[in-house]
DNA sequence: TTATTTGCAAAAACTTTGCTGATAA
DNA sequence: TTATCAGCAAAGTTTTTGCAAATAA
């Protein structure tokens, strides 16, 4: 694996960015300290990434893919309303969700957990 | 609300569909019943139909929203492999999954658990 | 040195939309 | 009767890809 500039930066950012954006938003991030850069650099980087592990791909209700750079096992709240992405850390307390496991014949190697409803910015309104 | 022919098709097909397919795969499946039905016609009632709440938008690994026409409480495995999603249904014991809700300020009204590995057909490979 | 990566632009993939004729209620 | 919907095709949006030049190791 290489490291490019290219890539550490995109990296870098995505690390640093809770908002869980998605490449677009990430590229104008990105294009604030590598001008050059182009979109398709960040597309090849953000799925080269992903399939190494370093970052995580976010199934959310949008047409785009979004991702986020915490590695950290946590899960998410979306708004219904403006479509903001949460952090919903675990609790201190042993998880615990009881479900039939052993119907699904095969071998399940992670989860996630999605909350979905209306966040306090757009309850005001 | 309008029950045309096509809208009607579309959501008996969906309902008997248990692969939850994306629009495109839907169409293919309306079409032997409705060889004329148009791809923007079953986007459009896929859309009218979720928002009305008669099925539910999946969000899933790939590029393509899928849909659901299974309104039971239940949650899936997504296969890694080969893209499957297969339902859990949920346990009959409580649903007990601790997590500092308090956090967020706004409010949950609904949440769903995707659970990820390898499924049966693709292990053995 | 050389296999990998980049920027660019074109293409592909997926979804939405404008318009006109059809139709459910 | 008429507001809503369907079919069609064009346009819009998001993502991928081919290629020649650049570059990390």
């Amino acid at each position: 694996m290489r490291m490019t500039k290219q890539r550490q930066t995109i990296l870098d950012v995505l690390k640093m960015d809770k908002t869980h954006p998605d490449a677009e938003s990430l590229y104008y991030e990105v294009r604030k300290l590598m001008p050059n850069i182009s979109l398709g650099t960040v597309y090849r980087n953000l799925d080269f990434l992903a399939d190494q592990g370093l970052i995580k791909r976010l199934h959310v209700s949008g047409r785009q893919m979004h991702f986020d750079g915490d590695m950290d096992d946590h899960h998410h709240f979306e708004c219904r309303k403006c479509g903001k992405i949460i952090d919903v850390p675990l609790s201190e307390e042993p998880q615990t969700l009881s479900l039939p496991f052993d119907h699904i014949n095969g071998r399940i190697d992670g989860f996630s957990v999605s909350f979905y409803g209306v966040c306090e910015d757009c309850s005001e309104n």
